[in-house]
Formats: structure tokens, C-alpha cells, sequence
DNA sequence: AGCTATTAATAATA
DNA sequence: TTATTATTAATAGCT
């Protein structure tokens, strides 16, 4: 139609594509529209313009279009919205995950001797055991952690000792060793084993175990 | 176009408007065609066949097409994906979730005695008063439901040595009393109180304290 | 589905 | 952008 027929690609001259765009965008959206309402069919167009202007014609809201479309397109998913950006998906996961985090609070709650009114016998029975087994593998975790501080004391005391020996032999007769010993290859700094000996405070407030919650 | 003008309304005629859609619809697909090429345009056409039946056009993907829309529309967020919908916010949630559940099960798997390597001797120490303290108030509410039981156990052998003096005297002497006591009111049956009293089960698997990840 | 008389769209142009 | 107009394209009403 038009002054003799065109080929079908891309118009070079900017100008007259614009003014080609204009004129049969119009034409296409009015078209869309008359086919909606001779046939009363939902029907959706958009246009993206070159300069990301939209242009949009919709029978019914825009976004209860696209919904239908995603329903009724659901059998090719793989074009459709990937499982992983389906809100429903998702918050079926969320829902999954509040419901996780309820139960490992409640138990942490029951470990910590919370909340018991709810528990009959035996699950307390449970619960003491466990918890039982808990503080002893805790206690002996810390034996573990005293004895190597204790034996990395004694190893340092040892050679401390050995030191002073040398150095007091050296004192009495200056001339009776050889070779000096490197200052800091044999012997140890004070500062070189972090001892943590405190023992267990009274009460402390164990913050540390929870993030936000409490 | 064609033999004279139609009104711009719902045909009535189901098969016309049938034919009729067949015939425009192609017609409206191929503009839509044109005019992404002639004008190098990204396009998205959808329409709904009132059969259900779906028919679209996409000069690229029409995914793609549908999210740069949602991105340009942006402003109009009313009737767009509300926040609620937004996968990126769901995303977002299901992460800090992720990580929240994770420090539970950490703090837990502690409590427990596991995984204590990694814990210094003053974490350790804080650990075990709040273990020790847990197990302290489960021991305690063991005790107040065993004291409990042991009262109403009391209570009851107090009734029933009641009851057996009377039936006892009854038939020392039958005509000594003049009332009957009915049967139930006042007598006890002997599964009315359900006792509990298995003291601790040398090790139990505490199942009961994990849901899925154990 | 085809056919074709008609109308509608639009390319070139201003 | 808008208007004009010569042409082509689309399609309504029939088969």
C-alpha cells in the first residue's frame, strides 16, 4: 500500500523509519483493538520504541493479560518464568523455611530449659539426656583444650629452666661455653603461648548463641 | 475493507466472528511482524482465543519482551508485580532465612557437644553454663511433674483405703448403712490417672529434637 | 479454505 | 508531527 511496495527490512534513513514506526504503530494498535472488540478476545500488544518509550494497547488491565498468558503458556515453561523466579515457588520456600526456624527455635528454647510446660515426661527425659550428653562432650572439650595449655607450659618451663642453667653456668665462669646460643632461636618469649586460663565465670549471659531474636 | 462496512461491535454471528478472528488475527501477526522489522522494534503481541487458546508474537523472546516492559513500566508499580511478588525481595528473604537457619542449627549442633573445634576455651565455658543451666531447669520441671504425680498417686490410695473400709464394714455388717455410695461418683477408676513414671532411658536417640536434616 | 469487490492502511511527499 | 494522495494490503461477504 503506499506509493509502490517496500521490502521488508529495516529502513535505513532514521526519518522515515521514525515516521514509518508512527504511523503503523498507530495502525497496529488500532487494529489490535478492533479485533478485540469484533471478536471479543483479551488481547495484549506492546511496543518497545528504539528510544525505551512503551506503547501498549490491552482489551483488559495489562497485568491480568500477562497473568493469563503465564497460566495458559505454563506448559512451556522453559520460554515461561523459570521455576526459580516463580513467586509461588518461592514462597512456598519461605513458608518451608519459617516453619524450620520455628522448630529449631522452640528446641533450642527447650534446651536451654525454656518453654517446658508443653513437654511430658518422656520428652524431658529426652531432652536431659541429650542435653547431658552435650555438657559432658563441652567439659571434656575443655579438659582437652587445659591439659594442652598445661602441657604447653610445662614444655616452656622446661626450657626456660634449661636456660637459666646455661645462662647461670655462663655467669659463674664466662669462658667455660663456646658458642653463644642466637638470643630468640633457643630461647622464648614470654608472649609467644596465649594462656586462657579462666576457669568458668559465675554467670555470664551467652549472647553469643543467638543472632536477633533474643 | 471488503464488501462494505461493518459496525465496530461484538459480531453476533459465532461463526463469522469466528472466521472473522481467524482472518484478522493473522492479519494483526503479520503488521506486528512488519512493523518490528520495517522499524527494528522489540514487539510483543498476545491474544487470547476465547477457547482458551493462545496465539502470540515476539519479535525476540517473548520473556524477555515481557521483562523489559516490567522494567520500563516500572513507574506504574500499582499495577505492576507488587513488592510482595517481586522474586528479587522473595530472593533477598530466603537468604537472610538461609543464613538464620544455618547459625540455629550451628548453636545447636554446639549445645549438643558436636562441632566444638572450632569454639575457644572462653565460648566454651559460656556454652556450658547456659547447657548447665538448661539441664538445671529441665531437672527441675521433671521433679515438680514427678512430685505431681506422686501426690495425686497419694491422693488416690488415700480414697481408695477409704472405699475399702467402707465395702469392708458392708460386709461385716450389710444393714449398717443406709446409703449406698454410687457407683462412680465418688470411687475411682483405676486408669483415670495415667502415670509417667519411667524415670530415664539410659540413652535414647532424641530424634524428637530434629525434624529433617537428621 | 478460496474469491473478489470494497474499504483501510500507508509510502511518498509536502 | 500532520495532511494529502496514489497505491497496495486487508478483509467482509460469499462460495
Amino acid at each position: 500500500m503506499g506509493r509502490g511496495r517496500i521490502r521488508l527490512r529495516k529502513i535505513e534513513s532514521a526519518t522515515s523509519r521514525q515516521v514509518t514506526f508512527s504511523k503503523r504503530k498507530n495502525g497496529l494498535l488500532k487494529k489490535a483493538y478492533e479485533l478485540s472488540v469484533l471478536c471479543d478476545v483479551e488481547l495484549g500488544l506492546i511496543v518497545l520504541s528504539p528510544r525505551g518509550k512503551v506503547h501498549e494497547f490491552s482489551s483488559t488491565c495489562m497485568q491480568k493479560m500477562l497473568e493469563r498468558y503465564e497460566k495458559c503458556s505454563e506448559g512451556s515453561k522453559t520460554t515461561s518464568i523459570a521455576k526459580e523466579e516463580d513467586p509461588k515457588a518461592l514462597k512456598r520456600e519461605i513458608a518451608n523455611m519459617e516453619e524450620r526456624i520455628e522448630i529449631l527455635e522452640r528446641t533450642q528454647r527447650k534446651m536451654l530449659g525454656e518453654e517446658l510446660a508443653s513437654c511430658a515426661l518422656k520428652d524431658l527425659n529426652q531432652l536431659e539426656s541429650q542435653v547431658e550428653r552435650g555438657l559432658r562432650n563441652i567439659r571434656a572439650r575443655k579438659s582437652e583444650i587445659l591439659v594442652t595449655q598445661i602441657e604447653q607450659l610445662q614444655r616452656k618451663e622446661r626450657m626456660f629452666s634449661e636456660e637459666n642453667n646455661f645462662l647461670r653456668k655462663r655467669i659463674v665462669d664466662p669462658h667455660s661455653v663456646l658458642t653463644t646460643p642466637a638470643s630468640g632461636s633457643g630461647s622464648l618469649q614470654r608472649s609467644e603461648v596465649e594462656t586462657q586460663l579462666v576457669m568458668r565465670p559465675p554467670s555470664s549471659n551467652a549472647d553469643f548463641l543467638f543472632n536477633s531474636s533474643h
